[in-house]
RNA sequence: GCUCCCGUAGCUCAGUAGGAUAGAGCGACCGCCUCCUAAGCGGUAGGCCACAGGUUCGACUCCUGUCGGGAGCACCA
């Protein structure tokens, strides 16, 4: 892997180990458009204090004893600043020519996203988590990890309780006239409205439910919700390695197991009188400082568990603190990738898999569950039996609601917006600008598909996860600025040129990279930095970071394209371009392209060769 | 009340572990296709980076406080 930041810091070290200074951390940054050079570093501030000396008199000490530098022709000082000179031909050439290989990471990553709730359709909200989770899994990949995707089913939950008993009560069946979810929401909706007139009847019912969907009895009603909600899943592109049903991390004993666990702790115990008398508690004042309310019921006084302790359990399994939990096939995934579930009539191991054991977990639900899963972290950190890593690796990768058109999505009020209606609209709408804009264009349905979704999830990715997203119509579904179809037509255009390249004669050994220049270099330096995008994406949790690296991408390569001499004519016509540079200029945009659907595929998006 | 998050252009947002003149998109206005896809490009207008202090050679970025907005804090899930 050329990586040139990290040759200009090492460079600098050694200039400042003979000038006899340790610095461990050395800054190198981009220079701004305005300054002379490409890269810069700011150390000579940082040594000016403890040398007491002028740091512009630093900054020349330090360029006076630096090595020669690959791939730098000059190195000057700006004042303070040391600033390198990229020699164009032969940084463009590395970067055209780095291998993409990846160095295998050992850390398993067991990344849980999507886990709704089986008991109604999905909406927007729910499609924020699905696109942040999947590009999340992806992005870990590229990082060397091996990753496992939970999909946790929380099937003995009330609200699945809810509607499995609405079915009962309003004596319907389902025709398959539509998607079996939705036909349970409505159900569920309906429900809400006849808890007013009928209280007794509707909370006995769904007791009854509840208790059968605790000892796992309903489990093929479940699954048919499940499998509805999969559906969402598949047509987005997504895919799971594992679901996991809270019946099974209860019937397993985790639950069991990790309340045994935990009560050896000095801050679990049951108090004899108070608020939460003959309750199982856990005091986290120690851990959790500045609280109000510093005891979390773990198990109510009548024995039934909160759902944090089973949280709490399950919690545990996944960094491997707990075993026995059975495991078998669900179904065949789209890709053909096998989707695996625990069931407790399945087998203890499946060949090839090693489910849970996780060294870092992520769990993507939303902000509002940040305290639960503090709690859930905080169990770790107090367990003797947990490893401090198994706390620290834990994360909570919380992300803001939406909201549509500034209103909180509610399906009582009627406020919601089903992820198969955004969908089907997003695709609508991609068809009918492709209609108009390339009528030739073959497979328009496929590229409808891939621009749409690829717009909406887009849409969810973008913006930092701690911020509200407003969800609206003409925003999520435009079709251009700050969009997935503004990479993808990039990408679409780069291959056009390849397309059109391929119908000549070419000997990319002839590529002289003497006769590239500034603009060349600016694409280069940008397609330079998507390993260090995919890095901090990771490490930050945050998928954004890699969609605004499209944008820049995209955007420096679409102003590449239209780039216009001081006389108004284009100069980068690469088809046109005089031998030599053209076969340079074609590998470069070779480079960028698949640089471009690289980053498009990290955030789960394809990249249309046409549109 | 306590805890956490947010506040950057009219609107929606970036700003990469403090660094050089704060950047995009949408909207407005003016330009660019006899030339590889105009879903594109160039330009103009639009900013006391909520406010006040502090730390620092240097603060949109870190700390404290204030003001606005949101969420969480139950023997619910």
């Amino acid at each position: 892997m050329y990586d040139l930041k990290d040759n200009l810091k090492k460079a600098i070290e050694i200039s400042l180990a003979s000038l006899d200074i340790k610095e461990l951390d050395i800054p190198i940054q981009e220079v701004p458009d305005n300054k002379p050079g490409d890269y810069g570093s700011a150390v000579a501030f940082g040594l000016a204090k403890t040398l007491r000396k002028n740091p512009a008199l630093i900054a020349k000490e330090i360029v006076a004893n630096l090595p020669k530098i690959a791939g730098i022709a000059k190195v000057e000082t700006v004042g303070p600043y040391i600033n390198f000179f990229v020699d164009s031909a032969e940084f463009i050439q590395n970067v055209v020519e780095q291998d993409a290989s990846i160095a295998k990471n050992d850390k398993k990553v067991i990344i849980e996203h999507t886990s709704i709730n089986p008991n109604k359709e999905a909406h927007v909200g729910h499609l924020r988590n699905i696109s942040l989770g999947d590009a999340m899994s992806r992005i870990f990949r590229a990082n060397g990890h091996e990753v496992e995707v939970q999909n946790y089913i929380d099937d003995t939950g009330r609200q699945a309780a809810e509607s499995l008993f609405a079915i009962d009560y309003f004596n319907e069946e389902y025709d398959g006239s539509k998607k079996y979810d939705h036909w349970l929401g409505e159900l569920y909706v309906r429900l809400q409205t006849a808890k007013e007139k009928d209280p007794e009847t509707i909370e006995a019912g769904v007791s009854k439910i509840m208790f059968k969907l605790e000892h796992g009895q309903l489990r093929a009603e479940i699954e048919q919700v499940v499998k509805a909600l999969l559906q969402s899943s598949y047509s987005l592109g997504v895919e799971y390695d594992l679901l996991v049903w809270e019946s099974d991390i209860v019937s397993s004993g985790f639950l069991k197991q990790a309340l045994e666990v935990l009560k050896k702790s000095d801050s679990v115990y049951t108090p004899k009188e108070g608020k939460y008398a003959n309750a199982l508690v856990m005091d986290v004042s120690k851990f959790l400082p500045g609280l109000e309310e510093n005891e979390v019921v773990l198990v109510r006084s009548d024995g039934n568990a909160m759902y944090v302790a089973k949280d709490i359990g399950n919690q545990f399994w996944k960094v491997g603190l707990f075993k026995g939990i059975k495991y078998s096939e669900f179904e065949t995934q789209p890709s053909q990738k096998t989707l695996y579930t625990t069931h407790s009539k399945g087998k203890d191991k499946i060949t090839g898999h090693n489910f849970a054991n996780g060294d870092i977990i992520i769990n993507v639900i939303d902000t509002r569950q940040s305290h639960p899963q503090t709690i859930v972290r905080t169990a770790l950190k107090m367990t003797e039996a947990a490893k401090a890593s198994d706390f620290e690796q834990s994360h909570h990768l919380a992300y803001e609601v939406v909201t549509l058109e500034g209103q909180a999505i509610s399906g009582r009020k009627g406020i919601t917006v089903s992820i198969d209606e955004v969908i089907a609209e997003a695709v609508e709408r991609a068809r009918k600008v492709i209609a108009e804009k390339n009528p030739d264009l073959p497979a328009i349905d496929e590229i409808a598909k891939q621009v749409g979704i690829g717009a909406l999830k887009f849409s969810m990715i973008k913006t930092e996860a701690k911020k509200i997203i407003d969800f609206r119509w003409e925003q999520a579904l435009s079709l251009q600025g700050d969009s997935a179809p503004y990479i993808q037509y990039a990408h679409a255009r780069a291959a056009s040129i390849l397309r059109a390249a391929k119908k000549e004669d070419i000997d990319y050994n002839k590529a002289d990279w003497s006769k590239l220049g500034e603009l060349e270099l600016k694409l280069a330096r940008v397609i330079a930095k998507l390993p260090e995008a995919i890095k901090m994406s990771a490490r930050d949790l945050s998928p954004h970071i890699l969609a605004q690296y499209g944008l820049e991408l995209a955007t420096t390569w679409n102003s590449y394209y239209n780039h216009k001499d001081e006389n108004g004519k284009p100069d980068t016509r690469i088809l046109l371009s005089e031998a030599g540079q053209k076969e340079a200029r074609l590998l470069l945009v070779e480079k960028l392209k698949s640089t471009l659907a690289k980053s498009l595929y990290l955030l789960g998006i394809e990249s249309p060769e046409q549109m």
